[in-house]
DNA sequence: ATATCATATACGCTAAAACATATATGATAA
DNA sequence: TTATCATATATGTTTTAGCGTATATGATAT
């Protein structure tokens, strides 16, 4: 039957039916961002946060990056054209909404990550995926250099 | 807190969370549909499609006229600007899969309303909600007319 | 009135989601 | 090696969603 599209797509609406994991995606709205990150902004235990990273990755919407210690993640566009769509207006929803930007200004006192101001001091661009995508070396690079 | 704001996101989410309350927006996408159609096309028991459809009214996503015996639902622009969007693109999303076109033609095999061939044989236009709020007062008097 | 039709809601149950806590993993540091 | 740090996962429990069945509601028909 229709079972597998229709899966797929409820899948997809779950992920972001959930208020930790819609946090987690402002918070990456702009750039990869730390697990250390997270639990600090959020407020919230270290294995919840985790969970819903988890939970956002087997759903295709953010994958992850290992550096030392720290695991990076950050948002990739998903496979279907409709559910990027939907994806970018949700993520310009999440940045339309005061409460929303005061969890991403709290990125400037942060944790572990010693990358935090690099990344977050980087004006936001209109094309979050075309700006994640062509970042990607240089990100690579300042992290290198500053460990 | 931002708990306010992000509970009405996330319950916007749910609303599109599931596959049955998928299929009926599928259904309803450009034009409100009569309960009884609902059940029969997707084969489902008519308290659960009644269940869902309360679901979607509550989430401000459809809402409902009586038309004697019958019950008509529609699909709404949600106030926020930004769930319109998101609900457009899901929309968009529904209309382009080849299962969902499947449920959207056997409403031309439909069951009580009188008003189903006229209803599903106009042509979809473009702009759905556009379409949908102009042709409110045509539909009221066609089907008083076949009444 | 009563009966019937279309739909909505209430109730009890099952299944799945989310959580807190504990533990495991994988990397670096000593 | 052992210790420690950052993160992931496993376990048991609580909460919530969805379902089927039964019943209520609201309209028309007799």
């Amino acid at each position: 039957m229709n079972e597998d599209f229709l899966l797929k797509m409820e899948n997809f609406f779950m992920a972001l039916a959930d208020k930790t994991r819609l946090r987690l995606l402002n918070l990456m709205r702009d750039g990869e961002i730390c697990v250390c990150f997270f639990t600090e902004v959020l407020n919230e235990s270290q294995p919840k946060i985790s969970r819903h990273l988890a939970y956002l990755r087997n759903a295709g919407i953010v994958e992850a990056r290992r550096d030392g210690k720290w695991m990076h993640y950050r948002i990739i566009e998903p496979e279907s054209d409709r559910a990027a769509a939907v994806l970018q207006d949700t993520l310009d929803w999440l940045a339309s909404e005061e409460e929303m930007r005061k969890d991403y200004e709290k990125l400037a006192s942060a944790c572990c990550a010693p990358l935090s101001q690099v990344t977050i001091t980087r004006a936001p661009k209109p094309d979050v995926f075309a700006d994640r995508v062509n970042n990607q070396e240089e990100k690579r690079e300042l992290e290198t250099f500053m460990l």
